[in-house]
RNA sequence: GCCGAUGUAGCUCAGGGGUAGAGCGUUUCCUUGGUAAGGAAGAGGUCAGGGGUUCAAAUCCCCUCAUUGGCUCCA
């Protein structure tokens, strides 16, 4: 046996090594600038310890701050020393876990009576630097399982011991660097060096495992970086993406705002935001027209019945709103969760004919669900919202196409509203548990691979989730992340196998025999609350012209102009566009300050001249000055502008 | 629901055991001004609510409510 072995480098090259030789042997013998800012390796596709011997001939890939995994093995490493820290700073504390994320990493700590600061999370910060400072090496150890018990029980941290416990002997490793030791898989980076930057962003409580049977963590988020100058940016992005939260923007523009007293979760629209909403609204009902959907309405609240007809009762009634019940008969209504039961008596209200399908029922349902208090935030979770709601019935037949033109439509949407950054995720059936679903295996079959095969023709840049379709049936949604990068699903399209069947829903065949349809759910916004939120922090509040609250604001130059404001502004809410008069005793600076400041698109200035001429100077929002037209002429800018913006 | 933080004027926030402040906004007056803040005067707060400690509480303690960072949940 050689004991030369042949590394083959992303870019097809080979190198010749000495067996044993180590990523960043082969990192420094490219370059030194290389070795000092290699963090991992990939060796043949499997990411390890840059220091770890490479016995065999391999595809190797050297990973740095640049790469993905390069990032999150120095945060992994970085979740090490701050362990280190805070043993150092509270002896006696217990771990829990310490993964890196997708923006820095955590540790869930047992703080074990032990009284933890949480106004100085500098002193953390400082001790890691200091350990950082140390350069301690990072070595991996194989440990057997006994000794790793072992280990575990001497410390007294029942927490690793459990996870220990799920580990097959053979597979456990330590990682140790300075004074710290840790049951861990790695990889990770040579020295604590490579840290140069820490800062702990938040802490907050945590189940262990995810159980909230179980006992409650304290989970330490923080952010490491090689460089200070990094951790500055990162600080900045941080503070740039707070300003286009939603609840700042939603109050400085007079959007939406809560009441005690009307209860949490539940939004009031204020005129402003009313007006977005409506035009949203407005926007979705003509596409909707165009692609063959019926308005409906349904009322706000629905019989218990309905409900335990939907299965809804049985799976939510408990951690719902309880139900209504009216003073004299002995009458029980559910405030309304979802709109589809009320759908279904729609259907059943006469006889369909195959010839009928599909029947489209669009509906903006306000629902009302019980959400767990420490859940609410702002508009994107809610107690009170409308859904842009609408249930396709169809044959099994056409539950493709049908499926294909939702997906036109959902992506109609998102781009007629500068959606760009969204993922799509196909949840299917969880193969190793085929009882949880009800519905015929074939139908399911059918569907699954309806929905694969829309995301792929549409070319949706999509995810498959086994085990996250909806028990009735399999789902295709949309998901976006917010400003602070917390991702939610806004519109989804759901195929439901359920609900035909419990409300009986038949339509008659071209055989003359009675059919069960197939039902579609789907909301291209999902809940008007959500979708604007998003839509706020999307774009900062500068909304598109066309969505704009006001989108002109008039500013007469002094109290002599305000008649002929007034008139323009008669003229162009006749055209259809719609803004205010700055009729305040300010200068024009102010009031265009003012516009500005509310990011009002576009400002028409009037004085002497344009009173005059009949013109307007028009100013654009961020623009400046963009000169003066006539009235009409504005008119017909301003539409130009909108058209290109929706279609 | 759970762990942590926060709650002072419409908004953003300072203050802090001896009974409340700034800027913006708002109102009135002066000013009638040409592309991002003209000037002056005034109004506005049971310092989230309740209880306790104290001669004295907005300030310290407890409870409740709301907001908020996460966790769990999400038809």
């Amino acid at each position: 046996m050689s004991d030369q072995i042949t590394i083959t480098l992303p870019d097809g090259s080979k190198r010749s090594y000495n067996k044993g030789a180590t990523a960043l042997d082969v990192a420094m013998s490219i370059s030194e600038g290389l070795a000092r800012n290699v963090l991992a390796a990939k060796v043949n596709g499997e990411v390890r310890d840059s220091f770890r011997p490479i016995e065999e001939d391999s595809n190797l890939q050297l990973l740095t701050w640049n790469d993905d995994e390069g990032k999150s093995t120095m945060w992994h490493s970085s979740a090490h020393l701050m362990a280190e820290a805070l043993e150092a700073l509270y002896p006696g504390i217990k771990l829990g876990i310490g993964p890196p994320i997708e923006n820095g990493f955590y540790y869930d700590i047992d703080f074990n009576g032990i009284e933890f600061d949480s106004d100085n999370l500098e002193a953390i910060e400082n001790k890691m630097l200091e350990l950082a400072r140390e350069k301690n090496e990072f070595t991996r150890k194989e440990i057997s399982k006994a000794d790793a018990i072992a280990y575990y029980k001497e410390k007294g941290d029942e927490y690793k011991l459990e996870l220990i416990d799920g580990l097959d002997d053979g597979s456990i490793t330590f990682y140790n660097q300075g004074n710290f030791t840790d049951l861990c898989r790695g990889p990770h980076i040579p020295h604590t060096g490579y840290i140069k930057a820490v800062k702990i962003l938040n802490v907050a409580g945590a189940y262990w495992r995810g159980d909230e049977n179980r006992k409650q963590l304290t989970r330490l988020y923080a952010i490491s970086f090689p460089k200070q100058k990094e951790l500055k940016e990162h600080l900045e992005l941080l503070e740039q993406a707070k300003l286009r939260d939603h609840r700042k923007i939603g109050k400085e523009l007079e959007l939406f705002t809560f009441s005690e007293k009307v209860g949490k979760g539940l939004p009031l629209w204020l005129p402003k935001g009313a007006v977005l909403r409506e035009r949203l609204e407005n926007f979705l009902k003509k596409a909707q027209l165009k692609a063959g959907y019926d308005q409906v309405v349904s009322p706000h609240i629905g019989g218990k019945e309905l409900y335990v007809t939907s299965g809804h009762y049985a799976k939510y009634g408990e951690d719902s709103f309880q139900p209504i019940h009216t003073p004299s008969e002995d009458e029980e209504f559910l405030l309304k969760p979802m709109n589809c039961p009320h759908h279904c008596e729609i259907y059943k209200s006469k006889p369909r004919s195959y010839k009928d399908l599909p029947v489209r029922y669009a509906e903006f349902g306000t629902v009302y669900r019980y959400e767990q208090s420490g859940e609410l935030h702002g508009l994107t979770r809610v107690r009170g919202f409308t859904q842009d709601d609408a249930h396709i019935f169809c044959s099994q037949d056409q539950v493709k196409s049908e499926f294909a033109k939702v997906v036109d439509l959902v992506l109609y949407v998102f781009s007629a509203l500068g959606f760009e950054d969204f993922t799509a995720q196909v949840s299917l059936r969880d193969p190793n548990n085929p009882d949880k679903y009800i519905g015929k295996d074939e139908d399911w079959e059918k569907a699954e691979a309806a929905i694969k095969e829309v995301a792929e023709e549409k070319e949706l840049n999509f995810v498959i989730e086994y085990g996250e379709a909806a028990f009735y049936g399999p789902k295709l949604d949309f998901m976006v992340k917010d400003a602070l990068g917390r991702k939610w699903q806004l519109g989804t399209s759901q195929v439901d196998y359920s609900l035909p069947e419990r409300f009986e829903l038949e339509y008659i065949g071209s055989d003359n025999k009675k059919h069960r349809p197939v039902m579609i759910h789907r909301a291209p916004f999902g809940s008007m609350e959500r979708f604007i939120a998003i839509l706020i922090e999307n774009c900062a509040g500068d909304f598109p012209l066309w969505l704009a609250p006001d989108q002109i604001a008039i500013l007469p130059i002094s109290e002599k102009y305000h008649d002929y404001a007034k008139e323009l502004f008669v003229e162009m809410q006749e055209k259809d566009i719609r803004g205010f008069v700055d009729e305040r005793d300010e200068k024009i600076g102010k009031k265009i300050r003012d516009a500005e400041v509310k990011k009002t698109p576009f400002m028409l200035i009037v004085g002497e001249k344009e009173a005059e001429e009949g013109t307007v100077s028009v100013r654009q929002h961020g623009q400046g000055d963009i000169g003066s037209m006539k009235k009409d002429e504005f008119a017909r800018f301003f539409h130009n502008k909108v058209a290109e913006l929706i279609n």
